[in-house]
DNA sequence: TCAGGAATTGAATAGGTATTCGATTCAAGT
DNA sequence: ACTTGAATCGAATACCTATTCAATTCCTGA
């Protein structure tokens, strides 16, 4: 029955975060309200004043800000028409990995949540914003890929399959990494991305 | 209030692939015993004489056989000594793909609720079966890369990065791909196989 | 043909947890 | 200081679904 100090003010941010976390480690349907409101001190009926549409809502914001921030690297690499495609390819592939190392929990939804999603949201405008946004992700991949083959740089693979191999191989570095393993995300991205330049070698 | 004729018997098969398509399409939180139990015809407290630890039971069945089913293929190809490391490599990789789009609602499972037995199971007997039986089927992949560096075939990966690469890629087959689609589990599964084995030409 | 077990049903039962909401307190502007 | 709205609490609500179990019917082996 009270409003907190200003020094302990709790935001958007805080509250998203903390949900990520809890889902990374309980799943969404795991996860419950109570759950996330306590990681940021507060009760679960509190949560309802930052997302009145409660954990819907918040998974939803979870996913959308997720992938923007994992996306922000990447485009702009992407969107730089000094490189050429070996060079990008081995950038977003370094850049990608290296963003889900350093925000495990985020990685951990866009691949698991991604499907409560699908599965338990209505159809709303913010899911569509989210669904066409990962889509766009992709692209950026295949274009890169398109493009070395068209100059004659890459080896001719099936574009549309080489992209989604490596998001699978992207995507689970996120579901097996862990801080502290033997090697730091970025010598992981960086052998991924040998690796997947090597494959492309004519 | 009736046994059924013996010409509708259910079986324990049937129920666990009923459960694996029921959990594919809604996940294992979304997933009723009424939605499995529907799905073979009979009502929910009916599956509790197949399997009288219910749900999670039933999870647990479907991952144990869906993993076997899956890494059946695999074994054997790393136990013919008259390969070579490139030729297994190979074939691992499109017997592994071929079966998942195969058999997409196992492929399903085992990347989705394989987090919801972590979460959700105690760590019985079975569990632990199946996370060692999982270790295994990686080993697998391990043990062919390792051997084709040794003897000079392949170019010197980071074992271990390499096959999380490939697994996560072959894992993410299960969740993108739908029969009818452009290209056949056959021409995925080749196509794969090479974009790896150029990964790993010297 | 009969006995006994197997399989199934259709209510209860039992918990769990998202959500709602009136009351309360703090912060910030005036 | 006072006013007003933002933030929080916590208890009550509401619903949902896994699980249990007694009753019933069908099979199968002897």
């Amino acid at each position: 029955m009270a409003r907190k100090p200003a020094d302990q003010a709790v935001n958007r941010i805080d509250i998203l975060s903390a949900a990520a976390d809890v889902f990374r480690r309980k799943g969404y349907h795991g996860a419950k309200m109570a759950d996330i409101a306590a990681e940021v001190k507060l009760t679960a009926g509190s949560l309802y004043h930052h997302f009145p549409d409660g954990k819907q809502q918040i998974l939803m914001a979870v996913l959308n800000d997720g992938l923007e921030q994992i996306t922000d690297n990447v485009r702009e690499i992407v969107n730089d028409p000094a490189l050429q495609p070996d060079e990008q390819l081995r950038r977003i592939v370094y850049e990608h990995i290296l963003g889900l190392t350093e925000h495990v929990s985020i990685a951990a939804a866009l691949v698991f949540e991604t499907r409560t999603l699908l599965n338990d949201l209505d159809n709303t405008d913010a899911r569509q914003r989210y669904l066409d946004a990962r889509d766009r992700f992709e692209l950026y991949f295949r274009q890169v890929v398109e493009s070395g083959i068209e100059k004659g740089m890459f080896h001719p693979v099936d574009v549309a399959i080489f992209t989604k191999t490596m998001l699978g191989a992207h995507n689970w570095v996120g579901v097996w990494y862990r801080d502290g393993g033997r090697l730091s995300g970025e010598e992981i991205a960086e052998e991924m991305a040998e690796t997947f330049l090597r494959a492309l070698r004519r």
